[in-house]
DNA sequence: AATAATAAGGTCAAAGAAAGTCAGTCGATC
DNA sequence: GATCGACTGACTTTCTTTGACCTTATTATT
């Protein structure tokens, strides 16, 4: 038996029903196992990564940690497709606001980061001498740039 | 569980619900704790800095004392406001690109910020029959209009 | 008043405690 | 026999904790 099969499951019992996140310790969860504590990362880099579902984090140090994280429900990128596709060749003010919200409400993007898109796509942004019709288009652009920036930015996979 | 953020936590318990201040003895507290003094220090550097929200005064001496407070609006907005006066009527991408460089190496925005950003002013983005010029123009208030955001959006704390 | 003693807090480097990286070995499979 | 997945270990990076030494303020002494 592969000895990172058996770790997969054993997060995966952990992770179990309920809880949709797990904490651990490399090195003892190591030890456990008798293996090297770079096995760990192995088996999260193969079988934890976000494109299975599953989003880490950690820290070093004294009392350092991994987490691991499902990822809930239909995934961010998910999410970002859609409205990747539902973004046309044009878009007001107040549609972009709104797509924007929407991704806010469904944590594809933090606070901050709406923030900058919204800014980006703003009337401020954009008072400058061209028709109503490139601007339209400009939004849109600028839009769909910044959320294919997300899909892509994190996951080097 | 790190010391630290026992501490921590203490602290921000004391700045608490309403006072946005709090005055303490670092030896007493490191006592109460029983650490070393310096770690207190240390806790201050790490958690309660002027870009996690913070400022510390102190003094030594007899009835020396560390006061931690909350800042309301803060160092980093100089930053920001520094960074917006420097972004004059018209940008190019280049110039754009060493800007957000230069914000994300000061920890202004996050890796991923940052990628919102390039995207928004990036050449995909702007890929569109305008004049040059109005491209430069775009690009700054764009530019502009995000780093603002980014300022008066933050402190949730 | 000048000085000495004492009572704080500040600094910094070093040690310790995790976790991350990556190149390379070893089998099994194709 | 080349490739692929599993696995390892040496080295790196990051974060925490401590202690020895420094600076500054107050208080007591002459």
């Amino acid at each position: 038996m592969r000895i990172s099969d058996t770790i997969e499951s054993f997060i995966k019992e952990m992770l179990g029903e309920d809880s949709s996140e797990v904490e651990l310790k490399r090195n003892e969860l190591a030890e456990y196992f008798g293996c090297a504590p770079s096995q760990i990362n192995y088996v999260l880099a193969t079988r934890f990564s976000p494109s299975q579902g599953y989003r880490t984090e950690s820290r070093r140090g004294g009392g350092g940690y991994i987490r691991i994280l499902r990822i809930t429900d239909s995934e961010e990128q998910k999410l970002t497709w859609l409205v990747r596709d539902r973004i046309g060749e044009t878009l007001t003010e107040d549609e972009a606001v709104r797509i924007i919200a929407y991704l806010k409400k469904n944590k594809a993007v933090s606070d901050e980061e709406a923030a900058v898109m919204e800014a980006a796509v703003g009337g401020r942004a954009l008072a400058i001498p061209v028709t109503p019709e490139i601007k339209g288009a400009l939004r849109a652009r600028i839009l769909k740039s910044m959320i294919l920036a997300l899909g892509t930015q994190e996951n080097p996979e």
